[in-house]
DNA sequence: CGCTATATTGACCGATTGGTCAAAACAATG
DNA sequence: CATTGTTTTGACCAATCGGTCAATATAGCG
C-alpha cells in the first residue's frame, strides 16, 4: 500500500539499501521471517523484487543484516558501569534507555521479538555466547551492589529480564496497549509516565535507596 | 519431524480435532499466522493435509478458534477480587497464576503474543472491547486499595501490564532466557524462584504490606 | 565517440501456498 | 443384503514463493 518514495533519482548506493532495509525491517516485524515475502517488501520499498535481491542476495541474508544492525543498536546499554556506580542512576538510566530505544527502533524491536518467539533459530548462538556473557558480566556488578548493602538481595539476572520485559512490552504489545488504553499511539507524556512508574516499582521494590544526593555546596 | 500419532483406530471427532488443534497451535506459534502452512499443520498431526481443511474449514477459522480457546484460558485470572480483598494476596495470586499458565499452554501463550506482534488484525476488537473492559474493571478496583492506603498511588493498568509482561516474557522469550542461563529448559525451582523474586519487587516496589496476617487466636 | 562496469528489471523456473473436488472407504440403519 | 450419510485422501487448481538470468539501460572514463 504505502510505498517509500525511492525513485529519488540521485539515490547512491547506500540511500538505496537504507531504503530496502527500512521496508524489509518493517515486513519482517510484521509477519517474521517465514511469512514475510520478498514481493511485499519490494512493495514497501517501491522497487521490484529483482532489485532486492540484487543488492543483499538473499531473503536469509537480508533478514540477517537487520537482525545485526538491531543488536548493534543496543551496544551502549548498561556498558559502563561498576561495582561503585550509583544502583538508582544506572536502574533508572536502563529502564529509559531501553524505553527510548523500544520507541526509536519498533520494527527492529519487533523483529527481534519475532525471531526469539520462533525459537531463535538464527540468534541462538548468539543468545548462548556474547549475550549471556554479557549478562553475566553485568549481573556480577549488580550482585556486588547487593553485598555492599546499596540494595536487596535479588538475582540480578532476574533483575535485568525484569527490565527487559517492562520495557519492551510497550513496543511488541504495543497493538494491545494501546487498544487497552484507548489511544492511537502512546505520546511522549505517555512514555514518561511509564518510566516513572517504573522506577518507582522497580527501583522501590529492589530497595535501591533513591540518591536524591545532596548537592555539593558550593565552597 | 515428529508426528503425533492421530491413527488410534478408535479416535472420535473430538479426538481428532484435539489433535489437529495441538499440532497447528504448536506451527502457529512457532511462525505466526502467515509463515504456518497448513502443509506443515498436517504434518505435525500425522494427517494428510486435505483432512485438516475437512474438520476446521479453512486455515482462517481454524486460526480464530486457537485464539479464542487461549483466551477462554485467561477467564479465571482476577475474576473475584472486591474493595476488600487483600492486595498481597490478589497481585502473589495474580503473579503466579499468570506464570502457571505460561508454563500450562507455551505455544497457546506464543500464538497470542505473534498475533499482537503482527498488530493483531484478528483481535483489535478483543482488545479494545472485552479485554478493555476488563482492564479498566480491575484497574478501578486496585485504584480504591490505593485510596484505602493499601499501596501506594500507582497507575493500576501499568500495574497490570507489568505482572503481564514480567511473567509472559519466560514463556514468549524463553529461547532467550534458556540460552543466557545456560539450561535446557526452566524446571519448577526455577519458576517457583522467578515468581518469588516478582513478588518481592512488584509487591515491595508497589507499597503492599505483606500480609503475613497474625493467625486468629485460637479462643 | 567507444568501451567497460554497474544497475535495472521483466520473464521465467521449480516448489509451495490455501483451497476444491470427486472417487473411494467406511459406518449405520433398514 | 442394499442404501444412505459421513470420513478419508490423492489429484488437482490458480496464485505465490524465493531465486535465476539475460536483455537492457545507465554511468564513468579514455
Amino acid at each position: 500500500m504505502t510505498a517509500d518514495i525511492a525513485n529519488q533519482e540521485n539515490a547512491g548506493r547506500a540511500h538505496i539499501e537504507h531504503t530496502i532495509l527500512r521496508a524489509a525491517e518493517q515486513v519482517f516485524a510484521q509477519y517474521g521471517y517465514r511469512g514475510a515475502s520478498l514481493q511485499a517488501i519490494a512493495d514497501q520499498a517501491g522497487l521490484p523484487k529483482a532489485n532486492i535481491l540484487y543488492y543483499m542476495g538473499s531473503k536469509q541474508t537480508l533478514y540477517v543484516r537487520l537482525l545485526n544492525r538491531m543488536m548493534s543498536r543496543w551496544n551502549a546499554v548498561l556498558e559502563d558501569i561498576t561495582p561503585e556506580s550509583d544502583p538508582g542512576r544506572v536502574l533508572s538510566d536502563f529502564i529509559r534507555t531501553k524505553m527510548v530505544l523500544g520507541q526509536r527502533y519498533p520494527d527492529g524491536s519487533k523483529l527481534f521479538a519475532a525471531e526469539i518467539l520462533a525459537g531463535a533459530p538464527f540468534l541462538s548462538g548468539y543468545l548462548a555466547g556474547e549475550l549471556r556473557e554479557w549478562v553475566a558480566s553485568r549481573a556480577a556488578i549488580i550482585g556486588q551492589w547487593s553485598r555492599q548493602g546499596k540494595m536487596d538481595d535479588v538475582d540480578p539476572r532476574l533483575l535485568i529480564f525484569l527490565i527487559w520485559s517492562a520495557t519492551q512490552h510497550y513496543t511488541e504489545y504495543s497493538a494491545q496497549v494501546t487498544g487497552i488504553l484507548g489511544k492511537e499511539m502512546l505520546d511522549n507524556d505517555d512514555i514518561d509516565a511509564i518510566c516513572r512508574f517504573l522506577e518507582h516499582v522497580i527501583l522501590k521494590g529492589c530497595g535501591v535507596q533513591l540518591s536524591s544526593e545532596p548537592r555539593p555546596l558550593s565552597p
